[in-house]
DNA sequence: CATGAATGAGCTTTCATTCAT
DNA sequence: AATGAATGAAAGCTCATTCAT
């Protein structure tokens, strides 16, 4: 596990191949899976994209599932600190900027990780994932709190204000995919209209 | 096909047979999906579920994938015509109301097809549908472009009002099964915020 | 499992050909594990013996496991009541010709069974057997106490001559496979040896 | 190859080293082939109780086959001057002094050899073993050959007591396995019933 | 048409063996 | 010599699909 490409040159030789392994393995993993789905790809398939034999894979992870399961986890592990990191940068902001800095750059993060969201989006429904499994949204759910609680309204109001507003990053997500559009051409419309609502008449 | 199992029993008694055993191996398939994920279930266990044997499957249907795209087009093709209808129902109403009422009875029908939504959220991300597999979707588009487009704005700001009405739909839906709450629980606040957006401060 | 070939052709043509089958399948195994031991043969070969696929081998037997122990316990259950029979057949006999004529009908059973009772020694050693994988040691100590405990001894006495008697049935057994004789080849001698002993002298 | 562990340092450091790394791996295996059987345990496992690499292995023992070879070899080659010396040690003594001698020294000597024991009734049955590996069994004949055949009987009668005795060792032993109990517990009782035979009424 | 046994390609996983370090 | 990561052949098992009854 690496927490992403963005991993410094420690320990010995022996370590540091063990990672670069590990990072292709898991590349491979992400791209086969990204196309033909989290339950079609044969472990030969993983193998072969990351140059190795299959036994190899067998040295890194316990089996399929856990090579899976920790794909998934470099991955979030790998969004989640950047994802709180963006929302203390506009903590000070008032609110309006501050919603609209978090959206913007919460988007543009995503972006990189297009593969990644494709292969999260195909995940058995929300009821059956763990906490753990949750880990993205869930910080994406703290952080909007955390910006839109700063507003002194009703924690029910609250609550409901989150939903709406990780529906909309959500839908910004899905539409970029399904169109192949960058998640972030229009953010700023899109906040305009959360904050103004879409009026009565 | 049967679009549901509302169906009046027309034709002879052969035919009647017929779609009386095709739904049975529907519903099992839906069951069993629901269960185990759309990759897992396999063919001995749905027939067992529908009570007939596996060649008799094949005999309904020309092999795996044909099942399970049968069975999303029949549930599609039961969801579609209900939610063009709600959306008629409310048609003359004002614009409110008609959103307001709309977007309750679209709910309310999601509601009694709980196994389908959970099927159709964990099939391929949106990137990858057809047209025809984004049937419902797409039709809660339509109904919501023809209410909110009532108000004579520009159609870009009504494309993005449809995508965060749709996107509140999808939460509300999701937040549901996610947590085993009805998914009409909170319609009317959701309402009364996407009218009046979260405000500036 | 059909307690050996000796099957009379009952029930439906199905179930009858499902007997054939299992047999097929039962003796493929038991050639093939006498040949190269219980650990070594492939499904597939077994499979191929017995002239079927192998999905059908696990259509007959849930995995290599229980058919290994389906095999042991046929040989087993068909050697069992045959032993029993042949004590049964001594019982009325004086003690001397009673164990002469029941060694010597055991020996004969065991004869036909030699690549069973090549397997059979080839077991995890004793202590790990079930009771159920001594089911051939059992009935043939039962029958032995059975006839030796009618001199009235004390019980321990019994049990030692037992243990004596047993033993010699088996070098008997393991002599024949070890030198490709009869097992039947020395049995006076060796009773007459086990009644009078060895001499003080 | 050491002849079990007790073993004088003779030679350089170097040859000093290598016969303590290949008893250590003899060890690892005995073990690892007692608890898991000879099919099962994995050069790894082997290695890994040895405490040294897998490769270190291959640099004692040119394969798998090689190394459970050369452990039986070794605890054979153990074993079978001992059994001579046991012999030997009671050639003087009157007949039945002897037998009884020779018998409980050789279950003593048994009895610390628990797991090669459990080990050597793994194997393939007698048939296919070759002389070398029945070593210990054709020492024990030997040895009792001796002692039978200084009576003067036939060579016939003097085999034939050969096998019964012998066969009465195996199941000293198999019981002692199965039963948990020490080999040498009832050697008297047994050696007495051998003498004296189990009486014609 | 219904049945369900038979098929065998295909997948996951293990593990003896090699070899660069 | 020692190490242990890499290799890939081989084995067990599943399951979509066919077809004789």
């Amino acid at each position: 596990m690496n927490g992403g490409s963005s991993q410094r040159a420690t320990g010995s030789l022996r370590e540091r191949q063990r990672e670069a392994v590990t990072a292709a393995i898991l590349d491979a993993a992400e791209a086969v899976v990204d196309e033909h789905g989290l339950a079609a790809p044969p472990m030969a398939e993983i193998a072969r994209r990351a140059g190795v034999a299959v036994g190899t894979v067998y040295n890194y992870f316990p089996d399929r599932d856990g090579l899976i399961r920790a794909l998934l986890h470099d991955r979030r592990a790998a969004l989640v600190p950047r994802l709180r990191a963006a929302a203390e940068a506009h903590a000070k902001e008032p609110f309006e900027a501050a919603l609209r800095g978090f959206l913007r750059d919460c988007l543009a993060l995503m972006e990189e990780r297009r593969a990644f969201l494709r292969i999260a989006f195909e995940l058995r429904p929300p009821g059956r994932l763990t906490d753990k499994e949750r880990a993205v949204v869930n910080e994406l759910r703290a952080s909007l709190t955390a910006i839109l609680g700063r507003r002194r309204r009703a924690p029910a109001r609250v609550a409901l204000e989150v939903r709406v507003v990780a529906a909309a990053v959500r839908a910004a997500i899905l539409d970029g995919l399904e169109h192949g559009r960058r998640f972030t051409d229009d953010v700023d419309a899109l906040v305009d209209l959360l904050l103004d609502g879409l009026g009565r008449r």
